[in-house]
DNA sequence: GTGAAAGCGCTAACAC
DNA sequence: GTGTTAGCGCTTTCAC
């Protein structure tokens, strides 16, 4: 093998693999020459084996996996996981809760098939996976609702301020009677960008009455929208919890031949293709969301090493100006 | 550990855990008591180690990933990907191709990581995966474009029957002038779609010149409808070839003024929530997308055992009739 | 800094 | 049918 080729004993083979720090330079060298030589693959089994260490990190995908794939948010996310993942030797496994019954999901991550996992579910039901990380390195995707346990870590944006901005820059562009479309509130996100806005409103002595809720989804976000129409409301600003949510939103105000921004202006959360396909196009905040998912692999993969990790990343976010306002 | 409890020999707790035929009944029934009274989970490394078997199973997800979790169709095949394993021993891990590059793709799925692949691409420049399945059990979403070779495993829908289904269903309804918005032609779901569309709209002596082609997405068929109307053509029955692109298209009907089905009748195919949420709600073809993607992951698990295994499965699909026609 | 030796936990011939 | 005996291909003390 590699080592008989380089001329040095399979330890130091190993050693060099793992970039063990005390290998002679000139042996590396050597070494990696003869591993490049022989298109030597390291056989994964064979290390986890050996060293306890699976190279594997499990992604685990919340009980309701259409609504999950159908939100951009999630897809990009992931794509960050795996941009991060691909440059390290660790491999994503898929693990869809939903299916497998949830003792079985509970069992396979805390049977040593993995290394650590990605959660990414926001349900404040899911204390179970809070509870998960007791047991193995686990990083959250946005803050479960509830609140943050010590031994929790977190990647996340602040919704609060996000709905803050959104909500100011109606209120900026003058408008004066706000409602606002908000999310769930078992989930984090929802709570917090139902805060923002009535934080924002209030500071501007707006009422804050006109609060319709949903899920984030189009259909939910049009439901919403004739609700409010029917409760009789009338306003000049809406600040919806999504940008799908505000899409939905947006057709029924078309058909009913509300204009956008004339009669209503509109701003949402989300810069995906929700955002800049609606009619209008809409004034939004955008999630970095290729990075969080980047971060939160790296956060998880230093999590596994051992490293000291801050517990609470906050990526940052970016007021998108387009002609919903 | 288990053997002891059981009072055999470690040898034979493994052919229990693997389901050897010829373990005495009363055998089995101890071995599994002390399995479940001692919580044993068999080491995954250990068994890959020694019998070179992963337990693993790749899916490959192309190279565009926003568009790929954008479509509810994949979504919905992974899902049923899920629930099929997680029935089984196997796991999935999660290959996005664009990430990585697509040697070091490569090089993971032949060497040795996984036991098969799942391949959801269907692209025609995608041969590199069809020359895949020469060395790995390979299973394809979706006829690869261009032609089956024989190696080749494919689970998918019959495309042409699908759109000759929905462009008849048109045509019954006394519309004649038909048009169609096709998919990609580098795709066999492109290409089939656009043939079933011209086969029936012959087969009933009808014009088949209006054609317009787009990717398979909401805002393609938006652009795709306004260059069908820039371009003058009259036409009283739309074939979409997918209800993303049909959702599109309606949104710009219904910003012109045309009604539906009033003077356009339209048909599509996939029911997803674009056709279940698009205004007027569409009829289209069903596809059993979760039935798709078991039989995906059951035919490569069959064929991973080494059993004989259709090449070509169709899977059935169902016309779903709305208010668009 | 490097090599030797001892497993990691299981499967798979091979005997019995 | 069941036990015995070897490894699978690596990592990791432990000496040197």
């Amino acid at each position: 093998m590699v080592a008989a080729l380089a001329g040095v004993s399979r330890s130091t083979v190993s050693r060099v693999v793992n970039a063990s720090p005390r290998v002679a330079p000139g042996v590396v060298e050597a070494v990696n020459a003869a591993i490049v030589e022989l298109n030597y693959v390291p056989n994964r089994a064979a290390r986890t084996l050996a060293s306890k260490r699976t190279l594997t990190i499990a992604l685990v995908i919340p009980e309701n996996t259409a609504r999950f794939f159908a939100d951009p948010y999630f897809a990009s996310v992931i794509q960050g996981v795996a941009m991060y993942l691909s440059a390290t030797d660790y491999t994503l496994t898929l693990l869809i809760a939903s299916e497998t019954d949830p003792e079985k999901t509970r069992r396979y991550l805390q049977g040593g098939n993995v290394d650590g996992a990605l959660i990414l579910s926001h349900h404040s039901d899911d204390r179970s996976y809070v509870q998960l990380a007791t047991s193995l390195p686990v990083v959250f995707g946005g803050r479960p609702a509830g609140h943050a346990d010590p031994n929790t870590y977190i990647v996340d944006v602040d919704n609060v301020a996000a709905a803050q901005t959104a909500t100011r820059y109606l209120i900026d562009h003058g408008r004066r009677a706000l409602a606002t479309i908000a999310g769930p509130q078992n989930m984090s996100a929802g709570i917090d960008r139902l805060d923002g806005w009535r934080r924002a409103a209030d500071a501007a002595g707006l009422d804050v009455s006109r609060v319709e809720y949903t899920d984030f989804s189009v259909s939910g976000g049009a439901d919403a929208m004739r609700r409010l129409l029917a409760s009789g409301a009338t306003f000049d600003g809406v600040f919806a919890a999504s940008s799908q949510i505000a899409s939905g939103a947006l057709d029924v105000l078309r058909e009913r031949g509300i204009s956008v921004p004339g009669d209503v202006a509109f701003t949402s959360i989300d810069n995906d293709h929700y955002a800049q396909n609606s009619i209008p196009s809409l004034t939004t905040i955008e999630q970095p969301t290729l990075e969080q998912g980047g971060k939160m692999a790296e956060t998880l993969v230093r999590l596994i090493a051992g490293e000291e990790v801050d517990p609470l990343t906050i990526m940052p976010t970016k007021l998108i100006e387009r002609s919903s306002v």
